[in-house]
DNA sequence: TGACCCGTGTCAGATACCTGACAGTCTGGC
DNA sequence: GCCAGACTGTCAGGTATCTGACACGGGTCA
């Protein structure tokens, strides 16, 4: 089986590639080389020299900021059909974040002056990355209100609705359960707090019936209670 | 004297139109309109729909988020030469922050028509806005990270040392003025934390040997200083 | 089967930061 | 030249959050 073939067929289906016509997928296809990630490798670190945009075909990928002391900041997690990487490409500067995959990841590799000449020559690449970026300005223009104006409660049940809108599977009672494989310490690297805080504040957050715990993993089963307890 | 003259020259020395030829730069002028704002005066509110880009000839202007209980985060403050405003015109969503003359100031609009047919024509302009747009993701990031692994003191320290190399006007002995007119709430709504505390810690940093506190200004001394406290 | 590791649950003590208050000083407008 | 408003300086008391500690259960690997 020839390697181009598989990424030609995955790459149809990434909406950022969406605009493109059968032969400039094609020619795009041959410029791009799949790589794999196991669970938990790094893909690449903050300050590395960025030369590459990833597009995530399968699996899961947390970007987050590393601190002096040990611990990090998850700044976000995303998942197949989303693109990352591109921020140094953009800029030419090193990489800002660390990206990381979370589950066996399987990306495709557009390297800088594929992509320069791409979004220099398809319109509809260039919007496709123009609405890309402005959905991450928004991100982390919410990330930096609720670390300004909200304490730790507001900011974990914003978490939580964010994560049942983003990546959750509706139940049959219209809870939503969230992406398994997320420990307390997560989300306490999510919101800025302590893994302590987050297991008190589930605690609470469950006694109030706003959420189920169970073993594999969240079920939230008011979306408005929650949403209401993140406005103050 | 004819309206566009006036705009015509200005554009010619703003980086973002850098890139454009003279005759491009003057249909581009007859397309503009200018406006001015009294100190203090709001040119967006967050929430708004955003129609226009703008670019600022003279004077100041604060990007900020209000919150429920009347306070406000500063997002960031810009000058002669930026431009702000492309972020709903990207997604067509409503402003995602309030914009503020800080000073008396004046600007020229762009209406978005123009400003997506100017993206999609013109390299130059386009390479301009990917530039900035990936300043402002570098400048989000940081700010998160402070926010979340910073105590006050660090962000504080961090804060000034941004404000020492973004606006300060160097003074004769090595040391560096800031911004004057930027009073300790203002401070502290950068950093997200009481005017209380601000002045408090700007009472350590004098005692510090860091910076002296002037009539006029705060005069950084010990920039290196102010650096390495931020990072813990 | 047992040993170990990882995630959860919980608590007592320390502390960084906020709230609310008030006094002093400078500035611009009348 | 005087007053109102804005900014600075300071403090006592309250509280949200962290630190460090430990116990428990469920997987996983030998």
């Amino acid at each position: 089986m020839p390697l181009a073939t598989p990424i030609l067929g995955s790459l149809s289906a990434i909406p950022f590639f969406g605009g493109l016509e059968p032969a400039a997928l094609a020619r795009l296809a041959a410029s791009m080389r799949s790589r794999r990630f196991r669970r938990g490798e790094v893909i690449f670190h903050i300050g590395d020299p960025g030369d590459a945009l990833f597009v995530i075909l399968t699996g899961e990928v947390k970007i987050s900021l590393p601190s002096e002391t040990g611990d990090e900041a998850i700044l976000a997690t995303l998942r197949a059909g989303d693109v990352f990487g591109e921020l140094a490409l953009l800029d030419g500067a090193p990489r800002s974040a660390s990206a990381t995959a979370i589950s066996p990841t399987e990306t495709v590799v557009l390297p800088r002056d594929r992509f320069r000449e791409l979004i220099a020559t398809e319109a509809g690449v260039r919007d496709a990355l123009l609405a890309s970026i402005a959905g991450e300005l928004r991100r982390l223009t919410r990330h930096v209100e609720e670390l300004h104006f909200l304490d730790i409660t507001g900011r974990l049940a914003a978490r939580l609705v964010r994560l049942t809108e983003e990546g959750g599977t509706p139940m049959e009672d219209g809870a939503v359960r969230l992406r398994t494989n997320l420990t307390q310490a997560d989300l306490a690297a999510m919101v800025g707090c302590t893994r302590q805080s987050v297991n008190k504040l589930l605690g609470q957050f469950t006694d109030d019936g706003l959420l189920r715990l169970q073993r594999d993993g969240i079920v939230v089963t008011n979306v408005a209670g929650l949403t209401a307890m993140s406005h103050r």
